[in-house]
DNA sequence: TTAATAGTGTCTTTAAGACAGTATGTC
DNA sequence: GACATACTGTCTTAAAGACACTATTAA
């Protein structure tokens, strides 16, 4: 049989970093299930004009911060993830700020990544989501802009070493990445410092008008 | 108004070297119509397993060659693409040896891709999904064993520096292209030579065993 | 012997990485 | 001044790239 048509649903995979320094993923739990899950939805024909849009409102039910990136992973049809028969599902990741915030919903957690999942179980194959997106991101992280994406408005060199070594468990020097980013015009000197019971760090911000948003190899020392 | 389902189609953006030396695509040409257009189809619930199983049986209506890649692009659902409301489609890219044979349907033609876009106008978008398709694929011949896909069987190291001429419209070094992939495990000396008017090369095939697929660089001599 | 392409030797370049050293704040 | 973390200097390494050189075949 032919299908004009299938279920369709997009899923949303949401990161952020916590303040225990762990990579945290947005879930929810629906009322009568066991299980969390992520954020996930119909496209809606009258607000969405894309894809985007959809997972955009999936990750606005929960909360009010907005993600300050988004890639789609992959979308997956097969005719046994959903028991009603062929099913069809758009996976994106999207990234958000460290924030701080009220959930809108009473029911939604975020959940640390540990070992390169999720530390509860997460319903139907969401874990493995997670797991897809989580690939794609530690890949992506190694040659592009997108630790910036994970860290606050104003940051510190540290702060995007940081980022690699709670993502991937492991950083690259220093040196290196101070070489990548400031040979880059990635980053704009806030000339402001951040203070702490040391010499204060320089607090850069993105350059919105950046081009140089990937760079041509990957770090070594955070390959597998 | 929230929509479970939506019209699907999967397309296929499938490559190969033809023997003018250029990149082509597949297409074909419904009666009635004007323009050329790829591969694309609903999925089968009874045939297909996955959505590539999808992709390749729009390959099979056309050819017997069978790809010796696959990979999905993009997915692109929107409200604008169809006139019928929204709909979603999800793009793949196969690639194929080079192959002379018949076609299997009378109206199925391959078409040079020329400054990166297919020669002759196609319907709908699918000159814009051909050249998304191609962006990818231009991105990933530069660090991987992509290239090994687009030849036959047997092929020389000159083969390789060819794939890269054709599809990037430049090349890396001969000694770049030696370095890296006699350095890897994806070469298997296959003992023949291709005899020419000159000193004959060495033929190596793929192996089949390799899991140094990826490297951890782009050549820079072929960056835009 | 020559033309033509295959393949090597070797030096340069680029960016990462190791690691020691200096700088500048708080306490 | 002790300390902690920020930042720099500089040498090494890995792989790409430039380029001249040698090798091997057919004609």
């Amino acid at each position: 049989m032919s299908l004009s048509t299938a279920l369709i649903s997009v899923d949303l995979v949401a990161f952020k970093l916590a303040s225990n320094n762990r990579l945290q993923v947005l879930t929810h739990q629906l009322p009568e299930t066991p299980l969390l899950q992520l954020p996930a939805g119909r496209i809606d024909s009258e607000q969405d004009q894309s894809l985007q849009d959809t997972a955009k409102r999936q990750l606005e039910r929960f909360t009010k911060e907005p993600a300050t990136y988004y890639e789609q992973v992959i979308t997956i049809g097969d005719n046994h993830r959903d028991s009603r028969g062929w099913s069809l599902t758009v996976v994106y990741y999207a990234l958000l700020q460290p924030c701080d915030e009220q959930m809108l919903s009473e029911d939604s957690r975020w959940i640390d990544i540990i070992d390169g999942k999720p530390a509860e179980p997460l319903a139907y194959d969401h874990s493995q989501l997670v797991m897809e997106a989580l690939a794609r991101m530690k890949n992506k992280i190694q040659y592009s802009a997108l630790p910036i994406y994970l860290l606050p408005e104003a940051f510190t060199l540290s702060d995007i070493q940081n980022v690699f070594s709670i993502v991937l468990d492991k950083a690259p020097p220093m040196r290196s990445i101070r070489n990548r980013f400031i040979n880059s015009d990635l980053l704009v000197n806030t000339g402001q410092k951040r203070h702490g019971s040391n010499r204060p760090a320089t607090l850069y911000r993105a350059n919105a008008n950046s081009n140089n948003w990937l760079f041509d190899r990957l770090y070594l020392t955070t390959r597998a």
